[in-house]
DNA sequence: GACCGTTTAATACAATTGTTTGAATTCACG
DNA sequence: CGTGAATTCAAACAATTGTATTAAACGGTC
């Protein structure tokens, strides 16, 4: 039967099967993306039983649905404590919190911020159901927040083409700090201290903003 | 027995049964990557039969080494189209051209191009065994390349770690334009006419040179 | 036309996949 | 202690995976 709990209360004395079942498909599905993570594993590294994923989540889809609402929500939660923040900053001051918020969470390598975006790269490569889910709830509100703030940096509206151009140019920067082994054989001596993050924020905010005032001028 | 043909005349009168499973293998592997294709799909698309992948390649992992080394092969080919074309050139006028040439290419949703740059993203999601040898010997060549670029536009030595740093923001914004579904719903709009892509890459270029201009200045 | 190495084909193999089943166990409550 | 629902477990399911086996078909040379 279905029987679902009727009251989630979590407060078992040990961490509940469910929850052992979350974490573990959380790290095995960022790892190897949703076709690769099997149930077996998941189940092995949860010291649960295969069946109690089809128990607890109605299948290995509905595993991965809570794992990636779970990431989506965290994102979330993460945006906000630093974009809300500064709404009355100048522009300039809200992309450098911006990046100097961002980027560090982008290259981290610990494993409880980086599954979120280990979990995004398998969904570009090989995407899922939930891809345009993910998109416009998890990536859709920090691009217009970004857009917002170089429209006001290039003064003109959110819909002139030049803003996307831009904050496409600012993502990308920031995006490609993710630590992968292409980038590690690419660029030798890619390990970052926490100094040297800082000076990657600094490079970016300020080569950006570099641009942007060049395109600003022109036209 | 191994028994593998003494002379590789591909010159039969259809394509070789070889040659087929090679094209077929390209097109799967570069949609979902080497575990996710299996060797059924690759041989019912090539016509053949699934012991021919054996046969013909010793398996699965080396029909994708038969695959990766051409992707290489076609890559660096490309490659020293453009690259090796004005070495007098400005620096300023090799950055142009570098995107203009570079861009189209991983915009590209046509398969005979395109393909290389979906079997890299998988090789970045989910690494092979083959994946540092595609990043030095695919990707290291034109980094190196962009560095000499660079290092004169910030008339500094290539070591400086700003080059590496503006390298890295150059190609990063170009491979941003690579398409997958997460940017189709998280930038509306996103279908480049030629015009826009020529323009994108304008964008390219204007931005990164009034960044690295920015920073060649200071300090 | 008979021979022989090369290539194709059908089939079998063990391993792994996600899911289902039904019984055993656990737990809270009377 | 006893009852009944919630949870866990071992086992089995059919489907799919990569590879190995073995025989049949092909193609050029004597």
């Amino acid at each position: 039967m279905i029987a679902r709990r009727a009251t989630p209360n979590a407060g078992r004395p040990d961490a509940a099967t469910r929850d052992r079942l979350l974490a573990a498909a959380t790290r095995l599905f960022a790892q190897h993306g949703f076709n690769a993570a099997s149930v077996r594993d998941i189940a092995r590294a949860a010291r649960a039983n295969v069946a109690a994923i089809n128990y607890h989540f109605d299948g290995k889809m509905g595993l991965y649905r809570a794992v990636v609402r779970a990431a989506v929500q965290a994102m979330r939660a993460g945006d906000d404590a630093f974009l809300t923040a500064a709404t009355d900053a100048s522009p300039e001051e809200q992309l450098r919190t911006y990046v100097a918020g961002y980027l560090p969470r982008i290259a981290s390598t610990d494993d409880r911020t980086a599954w979120i975006h280990d979990l995004m790269r398998h969904e570009m490569a090989e995407p899922t159901p939930l891809a345009p889910w993910i998109a416009e709830h998890g990536i859709l509100p920090r691009i217009q927040y970004l857009s917002g703030v170089v429209a006001r940096l290039l003064d003109c509206k959110p819909a002139d083409p030049r803003v996307a151009r831009c904050v496409i140019s600012i993502q990308a920067q920031c995006l490609f700090y993710r630590p992968d082994r292409f980038r590690a054989a690419a660029f030798k001596n890619w390990a970052f201290t926490h100094a040297d993050l800082a000076a990657v924020a600094d490079h970016i905010v300020e080569f950006s903003l570099a641009g942007i005032k060049r395109l600003a001028s022109r036209r």
